[in-house]
DNA sequence: TACCCTTATTTCGTATACAAAATTCGGTAT
DNA sequence: ATACCGAATTTTGTATACGAAATAAGGGTA
């Protein structure tokens, strides 16, 4: 049925310890695999999760499950259905634009913060990011190049040294990568966020903050803007 | 052990239903009881949490309890420490600084929405607020003080018709209130703050969005040093 | 044929049970 | 007395089991 979910039993099996951390609990990989199965869109607005099914597919027991979708209700992932279990969270163009409005403030301060705290490694760090963002958009890879996306603004966030950035956004994350995998058909306006991403990094090395914080601003503007017409052009149905 | 736990079993059994809706799980209970508990105080930083124990103590079994824990997790509320169990997490003054720097853009921001999409309820409903507080300080209560205090931004925020600016602020509060129940000693502070409540409305309702911002502006700032020194005062440690 | 009432099936919420991991405690050897 | 090793105890994570609620199905009657 869904394609992503098979072959899961695997990698859970497989369990290769990539770090000092203790493996992941059952609980975390279900989150994180319904989570992506919601984000990409292979788990549809307004379709049912039913617990037995899903279990029976990641050959675990509806407990770990249970518990994921717990945790997908509090982020909003998800909604509560009358009386029989929860359905996905139908894709709401209103909160994208909502989402935008936020980030036109909270970027361009981000930015600005940035550029008071910026750190040493910040020129590696850049020259990494705008590279793997230019390669995602060579590859033609809609996911890989929103990947790049997040990772660049998150690059920000980190440098602004506020942590409460990056996380009243995390959650955001999830709702734009929803409504750009639908989006998201033409690569070819994914070449002009490169090289916006790329003046802002130049300003900001530069140490021209006010510059970077206004071409932050247009950035999302832009964004936003390109992101809303496509949407509207998708569901004519205003 | 916990007052605040004591007792619980009675209003679980209760489940008197105060609306339409279905009565709450015992998970979002045990979440609710136990997000208080750590917001209050009453489950201190570093303290451990035992689902045992827990369970024991509401009387109900540790399936939810386990459940309501991942929610906290989530939340950054309690953090896993090795490898058995979760303790609170530690009140981060760092992270308490990173929040007032956040709301000294988002609110502003709100209020300048607000201006521009403000319901006709506004003033009912900003009346009802404001005395409530006002009563609050009268009753020199500190928690009802700090509730009081989330309701009117809370209403701002609603007016601005921005929900992703409510929900961002949502885990801020947890910590907010964390902070505050240790700081919030002297009530003497709280009138001004109510003061300044009534002035940013008065210029709302007073269509002067841009007057209204600029004492949102100056009114976090207020708190933000109140409170920074009340906490510095608390713990010389640097 | 259409509607309603009764029964069967699904599916969730919660409790209980079991096994693995980690800590603590006690005993022995140096 | 101290350090180290092993058994007993805690405590978690996950699986299984059970009961309740809601939907779906089926049959009888108007």
């Amino acid at each position: 049925m869904h394609v992503l979910l098979e072959g899961v039993r695997q990698q859970i099996a497989e369990q290769k310890m990539d770090s000092i951390k203790p493996r992941k609990s059952l609980v975390e990989q279900t989150y994180e695999i319904l989570l992506n199965a919601i984000c990409t869109g292979e788990l549809g607005p307004g379709e049912r999760l039913t617990q037995d099914e899903i279990a029976a597919k990641l050959n675990v027991s509806r407990q770990p499950v249970n518990s994921a979708i717990s945790i997908l209700k509090a982020n909003q992932l998800v909604a509560d259905t009358g009386r029989r279990g929860v359905i996905v969270t139908p894709i709401d163009r209103d909160l994208f634009q909502s989402i935008y409005e936020f980030r036109s403030v909270i970027e361009p301060f981000a930015v600005r913060l940035a550029g008071m705290r910026l750190p040493e490694s910040a020129k590696n760090h850049a020259g990494a990011i705008l590279e793997s963002g230019n390669a995602a958009v060579r590859s033609g890879d809609v996911g890989a190049m929103l990947q790049a996306d997040i990772d660049f603004h998150e690059m920000i966030f980190r440098w602004s040294g506020n942590p409460v950035i990056e996380n009243s956004m995390r959650i955001n994350w999830h709702h734009i990568r929803r409504s750009m995998a639908v989006v998201l058909k033409d690569p070819d306006a994914a070449l002009p966020v490169w090289k916006d991403h790329a003046d802002i990094v130049d300003h900001l090395l530069a140490g021209d903050t006010e510059g970077a914080t206004a071409f932050m601003h247009n950035h999302i503007e832009k964004a936003h803007s390109r992101s809303r017409t496509a949407l509207e052009a998708l569901e004519p149905s205003e």
